[in-house]
RNA sequence: GGCCCCAUGGUCAAGCGGUUAAGACAUCGCCCUUUCACGGCGGUAACUCGGGUUCGAGUCCCGAUGGGGUCACCA
C-alpha cells in the first residue's frame, strides 16, 4: 500500500482534441474529489504530444469547463506548480532524456524500421507485433545510423516472457502476460513521446499517487509498470474507471454526437445537476444520498463506492436532478440564470418577469423549456369550445356563456388584480350563483388562455395578465360563444 | 480473432453466505388541488444461463452466453 505519509496527488490529463466530454469530466471530478478528500493535491496536465489532433481552443474549453463545473486544480499549465512546465509539448528535452536513460537500462531500444517493414509483419486482418527486429542491431552499428541522421523512434522492450501483475482499487487484481504485449513506441520520429511514455515519465516527475483514468489504459497498465521498475521508480496506485455508455453498446462520445459538458448547459440544465448527476454514474456514497452539491461530494468521496461496470447515461435522471436544483434556488439565483432563457421567449418584456419566473420555478426542469412555456401568452386566438368541456368541475360551452359574462363583470370591479383577491373574487361568485367553484375556475383559465393547461390556474393567469388584457380576452371568448 | 475486464428492475444502484432482494429516476394509479406543476401515498418491475462448493448462493468457484475495452509513430 501506499505510504501514508505520502500525500496523495491525482491529476486530469486531457488532450486539447475538442470538447469536453461527459467521461472526460468525470474522470477530472473524482481525481479532484479523491484528492480533496485526502487533503491530497489535484494537477492539471495538457497531453498534447500528437500536434495532428490538435485543436484550437480545445485548451481554453477544459479551463473553462473545469472552472464551471467548481473542479479546481492546484497546479496545471495556467496557474504553475513546482513540477512544471504541464503541458507535454513544451517537456520533450525531458521524454528523450528519460528514452536514452531507459535505453541504457535496456528497457528500451532505437529502432530504425521503416513503415513497409512494419506493414509487413502484419497478417491479411492487420494484426501482427513486431518483431525486436532492431533489438539485434549491434551498439556500433546503432550509433552509426544514429549518427547518419537516419530516422529513429525509441521503442520498449516488453520482456518475451512471463506476465505483469497488478492491484487496480477499483477492478482488483489485473494480469497480462507479455507475450501479448507489443514493443510500443516511446519516442516518436518526430521526437515527441507517445502517451504510453509521456504519461509514466510525468506521473512519476509529478509526484502523482494515484492514476485515475478510464479502462481502456486497463490491459495496458503492465506495460507501463515495466517502464517504473526498469527506472526503479515507485509505480503509482491505479484507479481505472467503467466507461459510461449512451445505450449498451455505444459509449457517450461526441463523435457519435452524443452531447458533451457544454452542450448540456446550453440545453438549460444546471451546471451544479450535471456534476452531482456524473459523480453518481459509476460511484454511490453508501449512505443513499443523491442531491449532494460538491461540497457533499468531496467529503463522501470514496474510492470504495466506484463501481465497476459501464453506466448508462440516463438523460431523464439528469433532468430531474435539474429540476432539483431549480426548485431550491433563490428567486435571484432563478432569475440570473434563467434570464437568457427567457429572451428567447416571444413575450419576453411583455408579462412582469418576477411573476413569470414564480410560476415556472416549479415547472421547469432544464431552462431551455421556459420560452415553450410561456410563449402561449402571445398566442391567443380563437378557443375551439370543446376546451370547455371538463366533466370533473362539470363544465362545458353551455355552462361557460353563463359564467363569462359574469366573471367579467366581476374582474372589472376588481380592485385589486392579485391571485389571492382574485380568487377569492372568483369562488364569491360562484357562490352566488350557485356553480361550482372549479366551473367557474377552469372556464375562465380556458377564456384567459385558450389552453388546456398552463402554467397556473385562472387567477394566476388572471394576474399575469393584467386587468386590461383579462377583460378584452373575457370579452372576446364571451362573445365568441354568443355567435355559436 | 487473441488478450483484459464486466454482468441485480427500462436506467442508476444497495447487497459483500441466511434479507419479504433497499433506495432513486422513469412508468402507472390514488390523494391534494384552480387545469398543469409542486407535494403526499401506493403499484408494476431485477439477481443472464448451466454446473459445482455449502445445511444454505444474487453473494464463492468453473463454464457458457451476452456486453465493453484493447491489439497505432492516438491518447
Amino acid at each position: 500500500m501506499q505510504d501514508n505519509r505520502t500525500t496523495v496527488r491525482t491529476r486530469f490529463a486531457p488532450s486539447p482534441t475538442g470538447y469536453m466530454h461527459i467521461g472526460n469530466l468525470r474522470t477530472a471530478l473524482y481525481g479532484y474529489l479523491f484528492a480533496k478528500k485526502e487533503g491530497g493535491k489535484f494537477v492539471l496536465r495538457l497531453e498534447d504530444t500528437d500536434s495532428k489532433r490538435y485543436v484550437a481552443g480545445a485548451v481554453q474549453i477544459i479551463y473553462d469547463t473545469l472552472k464551471d463545473a467548481g473542479i479546481v486544480y492546484d497546479e496545471g499549465p495556467d496557474v504553475g506548480g513546482e513540477f512544471g512546465p504541464y503541458i507535454q509539448s513544451e517537456r520533450a528535452d525531458i521524454y528523450r532524456k528519460y528514452a536514452e536513460e531507459l535505453v541504457r537500462r535496456g528497457g528500451a531500444y532505437y529502432c530504425f524500421c521503416d513503415k513497409e517493414r512494419l506493414e509487413s509483419l502484419k497478417d491479411e486482418n492487420g494484426v501482427g507485433r513486431y518483431d525486436k527486429h532492431c533489438l539485434h542491431l549491434s551498439a556500433e552499428e546503432v550509433a552509426r545510423r544514429l549518427a547518419a541522421g537516419e530516422p529513429y523512434v525509441i521503442r520498449q522492450n516488453v520482456p518475451e516472457e512471463g506476465s505483469g501483475t497488478y492491484e487496480d482499487l477499483v477492478y482488483g487484481t489485473v494480469t497480462v502476460d507479455f507475450k501479448d504485449i507489443e514493443d510500443g513506441i516511446l519516442l516518436k520520429s518526430d521526437g515527441m513521446p507517445t502517451y504510453n511514455f509521456a504519461n509514466v515519465v510525468d506521473d512519476h516527475l509529478m509526484g502523482i499517487t494515484h492514476v485515475i483514468r478510464g479502462s481502456e489504459y486497463l490491459s495496458s497498465t503492465p506495460k507501463y509498470n515495466l517502464m517504473y521498475d526498469a527506472f526503479g521508480w515507485e509505480r503509482p496506485q491505479y484507479v481505472h474507471l467503467p466507461p459510461i455508455m449512451k445505450n449498451a453498446h455505444e459509449k457517450l462520445s461526441k463523435r457519435n454526437g452524443d452531447a458533451s459538458y457544454q452542450d448540456l448547459v446550453a440545453k438549460g440544465y444546471i451546471p451544479q445537476a450535471i456534476v452531482n448527476y456524473i459523480a453518481l454514474l459509476g460511484w454511490n456514497p453508501k449512505d443513499n444520498r443523491e442531491k449532494m452539491s460538491l461540497a457533499e461530494l468531496e467529503e463522501s468521496f470514496s474510492l470504495a463506492g466506484l463501481n465497476k461496470s459501464p453506466a448508462i447515461f440516463d438523460e431523464p435522471k439528469l433532468r430531474w436532478l435539474s429540476g432539483e436544483y431549480i426548485k431550491e434556488m433563490s428567486d435571484e439565483a432563478f432569475a440570473a440564470c434563467a434570464r437568457p432563457f427567457l429572451e428567447k421567449s416571444k413575450v419576453y418584456g411583455k408579462y412582469d418577469e418576477a411573476k413569470v419566473l414564480r410560476l415556472l420555478k416549479t415547472r421547469v426542469e432544464i431552462l431551455s423549456e421556459i420560452p415553450e412555456k410561456i410563449d402561449f401568452l402571445e398566442e391567443f386566438g380563437e378557443i375551439d369550445p370543446a376546451l370547455y368541456n371538463n366533466k370533473k368541475m362539470k363544465t362545458d360551452a353551455s355552462v361557460a356563456a353563463q359564467v363569462l359574462p359574469a366573471a367579467l363583470q366581476a374582474l372589472s370591479a376588481a380592485e385589486c388584480f392579485e391571485n389571492a383577491p382574485l380568487y377569492e373574487a372568483m369562488v364569491a361568485l360562484a357562490a352566488q350563483n350557485g356553480w361550482k367553484n372549479g366551473q367557474v375556475l377552469w372556464c375562465v383559465r380556458i377564456a384567459l388562455t385558450g389552453r388546456e393547461s398552463t402554467p397556473g390556474g385562472a387567477s394566476e393567469m388572471a394576474e399575469l395578465l393584467g386587468k386590461e388584457r383579462c377583460i378584452r380576452r373575457l370579452q372576446q371568448a364571451a362573445d365568441a360563444l354568443n355567435r355559436a
